[in-house]
DNA sequence: TATGAATGAGAATTCATTCAT
DNA sequence: AATGAATGAATTCTCATTCAT
């Protein structure tokens, strides 16, 4: 019954919201984020949103499309971007595999900053909520697939990456920088990520951690 | 309030459990690994398990005492058993740290999958219920840091270990294999893991995905 | 934890009732009156008053919060009331003690017997309940002892009452009147007071039950 | 149904308690003295008492029963008793009706405190449960009414008490005695009496508040 | 005699949702 | 467009009671 539901949300354009619906959307999201969805009641969200329950079921209809309007829309901004303004821009001006992996951490983790609470209602949901997962998993993986295993061929034609299956460097990468901002923004819950801490997942996803001195 | 609950069952030596309590075990830790903790009644528990509500409060208490009680004590057993028996006896045996990081991973990963169903709670509600995080993550985070730094050092003695600092170290491989587990168990949820995919694990944590011949 | 609920809702200017929510009321004061807040339950409640049990909590929240909606504004109504129009007017028209006690009485069984089941409610609470007890005898006394001693010391200055500590007499009637309106309203469940009673009572107050004239 | 239990357990012998038995009784008096038959679970006694529920159900088959099986023996033992010991005895020795008041008030008040949580059951369900006071009531009135009618009486003849019915001047004591009773052990839970109260009593219930040289 | 184990029937409370205004 | 009022269906939890051992 739901599985539909993403896609509907994901090609309607989101019209633009009145101050009430704006409202709603972010105690929505920052409740959601702390608290998990199944773990917060429409009354709460009512409240925050300083909106009457009534109106959050007229606008949504139910709380579950309620969280997918919160996500997709999101979810539609964040990873397609990826392709156009940080792969293409990044590859073309002949950057180092090393600059790309900067460039392209510390485009991520900013864009994650700056909506942390949604990242965290979809990392926490994703986790969580099979409905949600069967709906966007495959989605994310579709777009990221698509944008990044060219990045890899290409890498890998100047010689700059080992020579293995293309999918099997981008599901190293996905688990390492999936396990990064999961404990980072969900775990720990960080506010900020130091420049330090991306100098040391780019130098682990390039080198790992051997010696490469000891033969 | 719960913050003792923690600290209470992982001192507590379980008694012995009659046959119906098996089953409310089971039946929760199954649904629980489904359908995760807040979306699962106790009601489910009970028809699941053929016992009444009534039992299971009468044996837990409350419900978030049942959950603790399925989790504490598998992760007392998960994690102080990773220093003899595993680090412990591979380090002894005078193994490469390839051979170690294989070892490890295999031995992990054949644990989760025979506790499949308890790491998926585990994972699911670190990711989603705060007390729960509050209260185990700092005690997983201890108890590995205190078997893992000795083998991080030790390696790097014997020169096969990147000069890093070891808590660095410590981080990326807890990141990384976080993400391998999150992802295969939860996300996936996977009923097995291939030797490849190991290998391509301990490839990419001893080397990344640079190609080394790039000069 | 409850102890603010009873100034809460001292202090709160009641609104207007809905139709259902006058039907929860009545229904809610004629079962604690009958078989006490114990063992009355909210289903029990909903049921007489035709409403469903949700819309009791939405209304007040909790059942004891109920109970102090119930009570509360009445104990408010009924002890400062007798202060200005009771007591001053009674003594400004120059009334003899018995007058005072005969008029005093007659008056506050008349609003006894209009308020009967609310009185139960409140005396059966009183005695069986510590919260209640707690939060409302103090009121009680002190609202009282501030309308009555100034009386009290009026008619000793007038000679017509005898020279004991004006507390004395204050704590005398308060036992006989408790005892009163104890048993009438709430041992006995007598539905009106007849005047030959009240005459009894006025006497017994005024005289005691010793044979004047034997000395 | 339960109309014929008090009348069994009357007269029934009660037999002697075990150590077990015994230490039943005191907890469910002091708990149900606490905080009242109805919120008081046989759980709780069970875990104040030291014993299994089961043990209690064993023994009084019902937690009505148990109420009954501690109030009922006391009762008995309370206002009989009061005949021959306390009225008997005092009227032969030619005592005054002032006398008398005082002795009775006193020997009343030290069986009250000796007895006191039992007392402060008796007197909550009395006021709250309507089974215990539609067969105690009654039986009090009657056991009471058949020792207090005649000293009344004999006072009268005496000339010592005021020339009113009879019963009319048992009611007024009951009252006030009642009243008496219920607050001090009760409302006030007061542990002990001062002489003076016991003073202030015997002489209101003699004399009234008149000032008696006011004509 | 004593009790550990189990439970059916309720209890208070919560929740997402509807609808008339 | 917004909401106050209302609720059916759960939900967690409690309770008095039973019974096999």
């Amino acid at each position: 019954m739901s599985s539909n539901l993403f896609q509907e949300i994901l090609l309607s354009n989101a019209s633009k919201l009145s101050v009430k619906q704006e409202r709603i959307v972010e105690a929505a999201i920052q409740l959601f984020a702390e608290k998990g969805y199944s773990n917060t009641s429409t009354a709460e969200i009512a409240k925050a949103a300083e909106v009457s329950e009534a109106s959050i079921f007229k606008q949504y209809g139910t709380k579950e499309k309620l969280l997918l309007h919160l996500i997709v829309p999101r979810v539609k901004e964040f990873f397609p971007v990826m392709a156009e303004e940080v792969i293409g821009s990044i590859v073309r001006t002949n950057s180092s595999l090393e600059g790309f992996l900067r460039a392209f951490l510390q485009n991520r983790v900013q864009f994650a900053l700056e909506n942390k609470d949604i990242l965290r209602v979809l990392i926490k949901e994703l986790v969580y909520k099979e409905e949600i997962k069967k709906e966007i998993l495959p989605y994310l993986a579709d777009v990221a697939a698509s944008r990044l295993l060219p990045v890899i061929e290409l890498f890998q034609e100047r010689g700059e990456l080992a020579q293995l299956p293309p999918r099997t460097v981008m599901r190293m990468l996905f688990t390492f920088i999936g396990g990064f901002f999961a404990s980072r923004f969900v775990l720990l819950n960080q506010d900020h990520v130091t420049n330090e801490e991306i100098e040391d997942a780019v130098r682990f996803m390039l080198d790992g951690i051997r010696n490469p001195s000891s033969d």
